[in-house]
DNA sequence: CATGGGATTGACT
DNA sequence: GTCAATCCCATGC
């Protein structure tokens, strides 16, 4: 995918990355949910400014910006927006297409709703690690390809597990699929 | 250098 | 519904 894609404003890029593909290590799944991050609003790590952190939010669209979450996890994020601003896409579920026993053998579990269902999960699925962190999404190893889907219908709501900026409707998710993650509040039909 | 807080998950009540 | 695990890093002294 040309890096261009990624430079629109975030909540265009959120949205136009369900029906997406994403790819490592063996596996791959199709984006079914997704939040929007901007320097502009406090939830965004990128709000403090730059930081050793969150230089690759700054940097140039189209790349991986991949943090740890809670000492536990590792999430996943693609950089939107013209190079100098802070902004990006975090991958918060995957409907698994490859590599599902791989899948199955990382997350231990063997339920295929169980396997990518949450920004942490899918990255366990998929073997994404902090490593992965400033990588060229259209070079990989982690890749992220466009949909050969027509447009999906999306569902709008408020992002999850944040205590600031809870207002905004800035996450987006496959209409009527059973592989986002269960963790939110009601979801409210959109778009 | 010490401290505090998470863009979560899974186990348990 | 409640809660601990666990570590990176921003902040403050």
């Amino acid at each position: 995918m040309r890096s261009v894609f990624y430079e629109g404003e975030v909540c265009a890029v959120a949205r136009a990355l369900i029906g997406c593909v994403v790819r490592h290590g063996g596996t791959a799944g199709v984006i079914v949910e997704t939040e929007a991050y901007h320097e502009r609003e406090p939830a965004c790590h990128a709000y403090v400014g730059r930081t050793p952190r969150t230089i690759t939010l700054f940097g140039p669209p189209g790349y991986a910006y991949v943090y740890r979450s809670y000492g536990v996890h590792a999430l996943l994020n693609a950089v939107a927006e013209p190079e100098g601003v802070g902004a990006a896409v975090l991958i918060r579920a995957l409907e698994p297409l490859e590599g599902i026993e791989l899948m199955r053998a990382r997350r231990g579990r063997e339920r295929i709703e169980e396997l990518c269902s949450g920004p942490g999960k899918l990255t366990q699925a998929l073997g994404i690690e902090l490593a992965h962190n400033g990588g060229d999404l259209s070079r990989g190893p982690v890749t992220i390809t466009a949909a050969g889907a027509p447009v999906p219908e999306i569902t709008v709501s408020r992002r999850i597990g944040i205590t600031r900026a809870v207002e905004l409707p800035w996450r987006y998710s496959l209409a009527g699929s059973r592989f986002v993650s269960r963790r939110g509040s009601s979801l409210a039909t959109a778009g």
